[in-house]
DNA sequence: CCCTGATTCGC
DNA sequence: GCGAATCAGG
């Protein structure tokens, strides 16, 4: 591009009026880069940029550290009708194989549908000692009020980032 | 993906 | 000085 005082003038005037650098460049036949590059370099007023280079230099990009506590739902699986067995974190036994509803052997075991029982597991699924807690339940919740302790956890209220 | 503007850097 | 390449947010 030849930097005449025309075209410097044509620059100013279209970046005056507001134009898009890509726009202004395809009003002048060259490319928006050649404009904001211009621009920059004759000092025009930049115009609001959607990004910001000035922020905090983060040089550790902080990984995201995993956070113990879980965020604020069942810390335990699984109500009822749950597909997988899935096993408590401790001891992780072989996985049953066996469809779940197999899994509740006794009907008087399993809290009827609509019963509002407290529905937090007991025991091993599968097992024949299985069952639910069947307390009264909280509330709104599925469970009664020391199972509910246990499923729901706050999530830490981690302030230290904002700074 | 498209758009945006800003910065970098080889020319 | 120039501007393509690149970046980075919407």
């Amino acid at each position: 591009m030849d930097w005449t005082a025309e075209a410097i003038e044509r620059l100013k005037a279209l970046w005056a009026e507001g134009h898009s650098t890509a726009e202004i460049g395809r009003r002048m036949g060259i490319s928006k880069n050649a404009v904001v590059g211009k621009a920059h370099r004759l000092n025009l007023p930049a115009r609001p940029s959607p990004i910001r280079r000035d922020a905090q230099p983060r040089p550790a990009p902080v990984p995201r550290a995993p956070r113990p506590v879980a965020p604020a739902r069942a810390a335990v699986p699984p109500p009822m009708l749950r597909a997988a067995p899935a096993v408590a974190p401790a001891a992780p036994p072989p996985a049953p194989a066996a469809p779940v509803l197999r899994a509740f052997p006794a009907p008087a075991a399993r809290p009827r549908l609509g019963s509002r029982t407290c529905c937090w597991p007991i025991g091993e699924p599968g097992t024949s000692a299985f069952r639910f807690c069947g307390a009264e339940p909280m509330a709104g919740k599925p469970y009664c009020a020391e199972h509910a302790a246990l499923a729901y956890v706050k999530p830490r209220d981690r302030r230290e980032d904002a700074a």
